[in-house]
DNA sequence: TGTACATCAGTGAACGCGCGTTCACTGATGTAC
DNA sequence: TGTACATCAGTGAACGCGCGTTCACTGATGTAC
């Protein structure tokens, strides 16, 4: 903690912003990204719309930081996770307990936002580790061409694992972010379905 | 057809509302949802905006048919398929040859648009019915809740089936969306992995 | 400790843009006798 | 076939709203001597 080190002014500072940041998800939850309007949160700091931008570059900044810091607490969620088991578990709870930021993550991009920030994909890379680091290697071993892209994919990441575990790892997250996104969705319900006895039997 | 019966005043409002649907269309796949627009239809049409109130009751009512559309066409799409792989082969095709009407089925709900109109649930059944048409009914059977809802479920839709071979066909779709869903998002290709490959790795 | 100065948070007006929807109205097309 | 009328597509102005961002400026806070 350098906090100590910081001044009055810095303290205010990150203060601000972070209420600014606490407002902008709670406009996530209720309108979905689209409804994050820095005039808005403006409002709803009792402060005018421009002096925001002594905090943030401008909307597009605001919206990278909602990014990484949900990526960070995702992967925080996963990083517990001691088998595949607790890492589905895990990865199923922080969905549905903020499915607006899961959405920000996952779900459509958003319309006029630049995803090309490096920290994006830095912040992405903590949550996948988490599965990589549960997930069973004896799987057997994919298609040539597919195991020579898993291989570069892993080590342009700084992961030690093989192409079998890795794949394993895709095909697990391809079907959690299925059941999940279909659970925040509204669709199992909508069915009538019962989500936690499909989870279950779906990843027993 | 009774087109022949229509009167070129109801032929020319049935074109007029095409016309209208395929610039939606064209907003909705080059801006989401979000860019569909009266007034700019209107533009497109050279015409003025208000003047597609004679066509539509209103916005909401525009992407209630393009939703009914969409629904119908991925029915279509898949009522062909005799085997679980052609399914999930049209499946996947259908989604990535229009991923923006994918998304308007299965994506996050549409901010400010209201989704109780019946023939949405009507509609989205045809494709339900497709897969569950070539699932196998050979899975053992779900936990007795699940089973009940399960059945509870088909009956409501007229469906005949039985709670194992159900819980295949919604398992299936789940995987089948959390692939598809990811690759229309760009992440396979994001991480560098070829997403043919990934698919024939996961359904084979 | 007091004073001169620099830093910086915040303001309010403005720009240019877009939206869905209503309303009174014009003018063309179709219908009935 | 001609005329009177009803129907209806489309217009343009208006309402009220929101947005991100820039700009010149005020006034308070902190800093250096």
């Amino acid at each position: 903690m350098e906090q100590s080190q910081a001044t009055p002014r810095e303290r205010f500072r990150a203060q601000v912003r972070d209420e600014a940041k606490t407002v902008a998800l709670r406009q996530l939850a209720e309108g979905g990204p689209e409804a994050v309007s820095v005039n808005a949160i403006g409002k709803a700091l009792g402060v005018s719309g421009p002096a925001l931008y002594r905090y943030f570059a401008g909307r597009d900044a605001l919206l990278t930081e909602l990014i990484v810091d949900a990526y960070d607490d995702l992967g925080a969620a996963l990083e517990g996770a001691k088998s595949v088991h607790e890492v589905v578990v895990a990865y199923r709870a922080w969905a549905l307990a903020q499915p607006h930021r899961y959405r920000l993550l996952f779900g459509p991009p958003l319309p006029g936002y630049d995803a090309h920030d490096k920290r994006l994909v830095e912040a992405s890379q903590r949550s996948m580790n988490a599965v990589l680091a549960v997930v069973p290697g004896d799987a057997p071993p994919p298609p040539r061409a597919l195991s020579r892209d898993l291989a570069r994919w892993a080590k342009s990441r700084g992961l030690e694992t093989d192409p079998p575990r890795a794949l394993t790892a895709v095909a697990m997250w391809t079907r959690l972010h299925g059941f999940v996104s279909l659970e925040i969705g509204g669709n199992f319900a909508s069915m009538g379905l019962d989500a936690d006895g499909l989870f279950a039997a779906e990843f027993s």
